[in-house]
DNA sequence: GAGAACATGTAAGCGGTTACATGATTAT
DNA sequence: ATAATCATGTAACCGCTTACATGTTCTC
C-alpha cells in the first residue's frame, strides 16, 4: 500500500480553505466530505496545524467560549491558498495511489476542469498500462491448465481479482474524464 | 487503509508450507506468488521467523555453502501447519479488508472449498451493505442539483469512484463463487 | 445518572520501510 | 569493470492510531 506522505497537509488546508476553523471541526469536516477516501486522526491534525503556522500558511487566534472550552480557530493565509493550488495541479507521484489522486480531484475546483482532466487521463494511462500486464499474467494462469495443481484455483481467483480492480479504476477515470469535459470545456 | 496486524506472520508460514526455505527464499517466493496483492521487506521477516521458532511454528537449520554465505532453512512444525489452516479458514475481522482476504483466498486450498466459499459469501455481504449505502449518496448528491456550487462536480467525482469500487468488489466476489461452487460441490 | 458533544493536546506504541553493514560469486 | 544474485541481519526512522488527561454542558 501507497505512503501518503505531506498529503496531510492539503487534506487539513483543504478545509481551512472552504472556512476558518478549529482542529476539532477540522476532524469533523474531514468525516463528512473526505470520509469515502480519507481519513485523519488529531494526533496528526494537531501537531500539522502547528506547522502550517510556523510555515505561514494559516493564523491562528485562540476564542474563548463561556462554559465550553475555548478554541483556535485556524484561518488559511494567501500563502496556503498558493500551495494548495500548487499541489492540487500537480499529478501525484504514484498515479495508482487513488487516494491521493482523489484528495486532487477534490479540490479541482481550485485549479481548472482542464486540469483535472489532465490528472486524470495520465492515470488512466498508467491504469490501462497496469490491466495489460495483469490481463497477461490472468490469461498465462488460466490456459496453464496443464497441472490442475492444489492451489490453482484459489490462485485466479486472487489474480482476477486485481484485474476486475484496474478495469474498474479505467472505468471510472474514462467516464469521469467524458461527464468532465462534456461539462465544461471541450478545447484538449 | 485497514492494518495487517498478525498476518504477516501468516504469509510466511504460507510459504514454508510449500517446501522448507531461507529468509531471502521467503522474500522472493511471496514477490511471485503473493506480488499481486502482498509484500514483505527483510526487515519484518527476518525477525518473524526468529519468532515462528521461539513459538514452535517451524525450526531452522544452519546450511553451510561453499564460496556463499551459509543459509538458514526453515521447516514448517505439524504446529505450524495446525495454526495456518485455522487462521487461513477464519473470516478476517474486517471483511472489506481485501488483502487479508486475498492471502486467506490465496491458501483457500489447505482448507476447503466449502469454507473458502463461506468467506468469500461475508464479504460479498459487507460489500453489498456498503454499495447500497454508497449508492444512497451519490443519488443524494446528484440529485441535489440546487446548487450548481464549485466544488459539486469534482466531488460526484470522487464519489463515484467508491461506487465503482464496490460494484467492482462484488462482481468479483459473485463471479469467483460461481466458479468455486460450480467447479466442486454444490451442497451449500 | 449516563453518555455524547465540545475541545485541545501528548505519549506510547505498532507496523512498516529504508539504509546500512558485510562480502563472495557470477553474469554482462 | 559493473551490476546482479546470493545471504543475513539491525537500527533509524516515519506515519499513523490509540489511549490518556482534563473538564463542561447538553441531551436522553
Amino acid at each position: 500500500m501507497p505512503r501518503r506522505r505531506g498529503a496531510t497537509r492539503y487534506a487539513i488546508l483543504g478545509m481551512l480553505n472552504e472556512s476558518p476553523m478549529s482542529g476539532y471541526d477540522v476532524k469533523k469536516r474531514i468525516e463528512t466530505d473526505l470520509g469515502h477516501f480519507w481519513r485523519e486522526s488529531y494526533g496528526k491534525i494537531y501537531p500539522e496545524l502547528r506547522k502550517l503556522v510556523l510555515d505561514g500558511l494559516a493564523t491562528v487566534r485562540t476564542q474563548d467560549q463561556e462554559g465550553r472550552p475555548s478554541r483556535k480557530v485556524y484561518t488559511i493565509t494567501v500563502n496556503g491558498m498558493v500551495d494548495l493550488r500548487k499541489w492540487a495541479s500537480q499529478a501525484p507521484p504514484d498515479l495508482l495511489d487513488t487516494g491521493e489522486l482523489l484528495l486532487k480531484i477534490y479540490h479541482g475546483h481550485l485549479v481548472s476542469s482542464a486540469n483535472t482532466a489532465s490528472l486524470l487521463r495520465k492515470a488512466l494511462q498508467r491504469a490501462r498500462e497496469e490491466l495489460q500486464e495483469i490481463r497477461q499474467h490472468y490469461e498465462d494462469e488460466e490456459e496453464a491448465s496443464s497441472g490442475a495443481d492444489a492451489g490453482r484455483q484459489h490462485r485466479i481467483v486472487t489474480l482476477r481479482y486485481r484485474l476486475r480492480y484496474y478495469e474498474c479504476l479505467c472505468l471510472w477515470a474514462e467516464e469521469s474524464l467524458e461527464k468532465l469535459e462534456g461539462g465544461s470545456s471541450r478545447h484538449l
